[in-house]
DNA sequence: ACAAATTTTTAGACCAGTCTAAATTTTTAA
DNA sequence: TTAAAAATTTAGACTGGTCTAAAAATTTGT
């Protein structure tokens, strides 16, 4: 049974959701929202979707990813990381540019593909955006990440991803001089608005408002 | 104006019979035969390119690609070899596995993508079959390779690529010892019925049929 | 030259994926 | 507890891409 680029987006955008909002249940208005689709439109596919067993749905009652969803929806995940991570490492894209060409190379259907760029790649563990890759089980490796906007002060931290993957705020980060793996050491904190100063490296000064430093992903220095 | 993956199919499949065969008119039975769509589901098409410009199109007359459309068939042709590139240089498929994984990722939109990879590759000039790679702009090296088959009687050749391009005739060829670039010196022929024995690199010796040695493009050692 | 064969187009249907407008169900909150 | 608001579904329509069956145009062979 052939599953559509179309499906398997509906699919990513349902397992997203689904653990975002860490309710179970998924909302027609939510995946409407999410891929820019109407609610009638979602609601004709959703039907779909259960006739082929990749969700369960009941009338005005939201939808779940069944295990074949489920499975479905990370290779999907599975390949737009290693993709993102292929065209950063090897053909040099920055890390803003990446996300929409793996939107299309995400749906090319091989296994065989997708193993083999694996093995090429090394088996990277983690996208350019610090996003885990699962593996060809559909395993994910535990993040031990959590926001910078609620580290404690004075911490010193290494920068592990980003929450936001918008194009502005990925270039906002790299023109500040901040990518992962650097050492980050907060440095001062405002208690009125939250903004904080932190130092990179060792080296730089930079002032986050809570806002950015809440889209920054850190684990402790260990 | 948006071309989808069915018209860039089509418009490559015009481009390729245009050229198969010397005439400039490509008739509705030849795509149809080639893209194994009915007669019916081509006129549509016909119809749609023409109003898009992409190909000039009278009714019973048979089809020419468009400036516009030669430009985007060259595209797609340029997109499919660089992949194929990729998937045997870089991912280690067989040149008999990546046809088909290149006729998805022909598809893919992005022209910087290209011309990273192009530059990722080395700017290679032929794909693993041997077949020009046309340049950014469109233009392809000039191929002085020949049939196999038509090679004057001890002549000394290398091996430039394959006219058949099936999975069958690339593993036999593969199996028989022989890559793109080996030596090759006609030893015998036979008049009867054209087959000949072959020595490859000096080494071994092979006999082909009149069928393969037509599918083998070779060149002049210089 | 013209009847038969072949090629091509037209007509009408279907499916996937989308929309708008209207109807229905669920949720909220007075 | 019930009326208003919000969310969801249904109904009906459209586009792109496909099909089958039938009609029309072109080509072929005697
Ligand atoms: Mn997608
Ligand atoms: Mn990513
Ligand atoms: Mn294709
Ligand atoms: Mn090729």
């Amino acid at each position: 049974m052939e599953i559509s680029f179309t499906e398997e987006n509906y699919l990513k955008a349902i397992y997203a959701l689904s653990h975002f909002y860490e309710a179970g249940e998924v909302t027609t208005n939510q995946i409407s929202d999410r891929l820019k689709n109407k609610a009638a439109t979602v609601t004709d596919m959703l039907k779909r979707l259960a006739e082929k067993k990749l969700i369960s749905y009941k009338r005005y009652q939201g939808v779940k990813l069944t295990e074949k969803g489920r499975i479905t929806a990370i290779k999907v995940i599975r390949k737009h990381r290693l993709w993102e991570v292929f065209l950063v490492e090897k053909l040099k894209f920055s890390w803003d540019e990446v996300h929409e060409i793996a939107e299309q190379m995400e749906h090319i259907r091989s296994d065989e593909l997708i193993e083999k760029l694996d093995d090429f790649l090394g088996k990277p563990k983690f996208d350019p955006h610090g996003d885990p890759i699962p593996d060809a089980s559909g395993k994910f490796s535990t993040q031990k990440s959590f926001s910078l906007s609620l580290a404690n002060r004075k911490a010193s931290l290494i920068i592990a991803g980003v929450t936001d993957h918008s194009k502005s705020f990925l270039q906002y980060i790299s023109n500040s001089g901040l990518k992962l793996g650097d050492n980050l050491k907060i440095e001062d904190w405002n208690d009125y608005d939250q903004s904080m100063k932190i130092k990179i490296n060792n080296k730089h000064i930079l002032f986050l408002s809570n806002k950015a430093a809440s889209n920054i992903l850190v684990e402790n220095k260990k």
